[in-house]
DNA sequence: ATGAAAGCGCTAACAG
DNA sequence: CTGTTAGCGCTTTCAT
């Protein structure tokens, strides 16, 4: 492996003069500046960034972790994350938590052990607290991503699920719907607190009973939904959902497949809805009705936000940006719609 | 930031002998070794890969370049490496270089200076070959992913596109048709190669003539395919294709999309097929009839033979693993299937 | 079973 | 404009 002694040797200069020229600090004479680079380039000579990060204590080095990234929605955020992060200079770590405390954990640990510059994260619930204090113990900057945590204030990019869960359930009630299921994720988790409090509100003000029965919490990711299924759906028919809302993509899909080994179809006896798409081509899969968010922007938002608060001196406010849903109707919830 | 120097004055022992607990080698009497772990928790220690990494020259970082993460297939790859690289003790990191030679080169040069330990790569085409041999100067194994390379020999994981292309073929053949277009990648990328020459024999065992107006190439992630349906449509009806063997799910979603703006239905008028999945869960979108390929194997296998490539000492013979694909035969070919 | 010295590759600080 | 010295945090080697 070559290093400045080597280009050093070679030019005639020492090793200081050859880190000058790789970093265009100080005032280096043209012909010896000439001479440097040529041989740099002649060995095909690179920094060794271990070594400049044990003197500057920078690493370049930022980790996204993400629940999962096969969930489309975390696919176009890590999409964002990386364009951003190139743009900017550094360069991403990529972890799945699966939802699993234990997972994130030991991704901290690693991430404290890299000595990574900064953590974009969406937490696996608001336990996740202690993980990001340990961060914080170790003066590593996090920014929330999706979720935001009881007792923790820091940079964030979340969505907006109050109102997005609002105008989902305002689009099954003016088709008619009022027993409405909701199969959400667990309490634990911000973006499920809010899909709920929109569902409850929204229900409320439009007059509508909430029947506790039709609300049930599982994990975004794993938990299948046939119980629930079938429990809805053994009650007489008067008093099953005619809708369900899923409070994500993975939820719908499961919802969908449970209902499905069930004999019942979607829309003609259930209506679906749910947050975020189910693939990576918006507009391709003609089918759910969502509330779709804008990933790539969380992604992007994100990498910069940490990137601000890891370069900008002094400790100023922390930053929450909120990004709106957008609802796009499509069949699963209603039958005339191309 | 602690280091072993903190923890060796309040243990009262050298930093050498923190360094021995820490890494569990030579002898430490039990006593002081419990003393010193003690301490490292109090103050929650973590060693400084920096620093490690200067000496040993290993950083247990791998890079993954793929064109793109938000292609379902290289999604689920980017999955199967995350997981084995986590078990193994790595961490990855993350490139996209949307088919652009120039964005690989610079990938190459990031982590070249990161110093990763090895590299699992989907090559943008035959000249990465150049960036490949940039690597193999510095001594950082490369394992090829997806696609192979001429004039380079290593490893590499691959997907039968020969096999695929044939069976693909054949199926649309079994089902009538005979004036079958192929949209297909570069020439100067190994699937699409293969996929041609599955195209090619499979067509001629059939007895069918190779039609050159009914063979495009384009790029798999950014060409659109407007001009090529346009021309293929503005054939007498006689003529024209009445299937599309569309290399991957890219290509396959933008044929679709094209097809539709000039009012052809999928498949009434038009079979379509494609390799990979268009959506991240299988099974769910019943629509595209594909060759499928083990892309969470793909990553996983990509990564194991890299980090073999790492650990194990001595140059064995490059490992070349071939994957077989899956047919599943969906409604945009066929109409009566579920 | 433990320690002292040296050095991995680089740059900050100071000297000239 | 260029060089010298020291040290980032750790581990290897050699002593004890």
């Amino acid at each position: 492996m070559t290093t400045i002694y080597d280009i050093a040797k070679l030019a005639n200069v020492s090793p200081m003069t050859v880190s000058r020229v790789i970093n265009n600090t100080g005032k280096i004479k043209d012909s010896t500046k000439q001479r440097v680079e040529h041989i740099i380039n002649e060995l095909g000579y690179i920094p060794n960034s271990a070594a400049r990060s044990l003197i500057s204590k920078k690493t370049k080095l930022l980790s996204l972790i993400l629940t999962d990234i096969t969930n489309p929605f975390f696919t176009k955020v890590a999409r964002g994350a990386e364009d951003k992060a190139m743009e900017l200079g550094y360069q991403i770590l990529l972890s799945n938590s699966d939802e699993d405390p234990v997972k994130e954990a030991a991704y901290i640990d690693m991430v404290l052990s890299t000595r990574v510059d900064g953590v974009l994260i969406t937490p696996t619930g608001d336990d996740t607290v202690n993980e990001l204090n340990r961060l914080t113990k170790h003066q590593i900057p996090a920014v929330l991503l999706d979720r935001e945590i009881k007792n923790f204030s820091g940079d964030a990019v979340i969505g907006d699920s109050y109102e997005g869960s609002r105008k989902l359930v305002e689009h099954l009630i003016s088709l008619g719907h009022n027993r409405i299921a909701l199969i959400n994720g667990p309490a634990a988790i911000s973006t499920a607190r809010e899909r709920h409090r929109g569902y409850v509100e929204t229900m409320e003000s439009s007059g509508f009973p909430i029947v506790n029965n039709y609300i049930s919490n599982i994990n975004y990711k794993t938990d299948n939904t046939q119980n629930i299924i079938q429990t809805l759906f053994s009650l007489p028919e008067n008093e099953r959902p005619t809708a369900i809302f899923a409070a994500n993509n993975f939820i719908a899909v499961r919802t969908i497949q449970a209902l499905d080994s069930f004999g019942f179809r979607v829309p003609n006896d259930v209506a679906v809805v749910c947050f975020d798409e189910i693939g990576p081509i918006d507009n391709f899969n003609p089918f759910l009705t969502v509330a779709t968010q804008p990933a790539y922007e969380f992604g992007q938002i994100g990498i910069q936000l940490l990137i601000d608060r890891i370069e900008k001196e002094g400790a100023h406010q922390p930053n929450k940006i909120v990004l709106p849903p957008k609802i796009i109707i499509r069949q699963s919830s209603v039958t005339n719609v191309d």
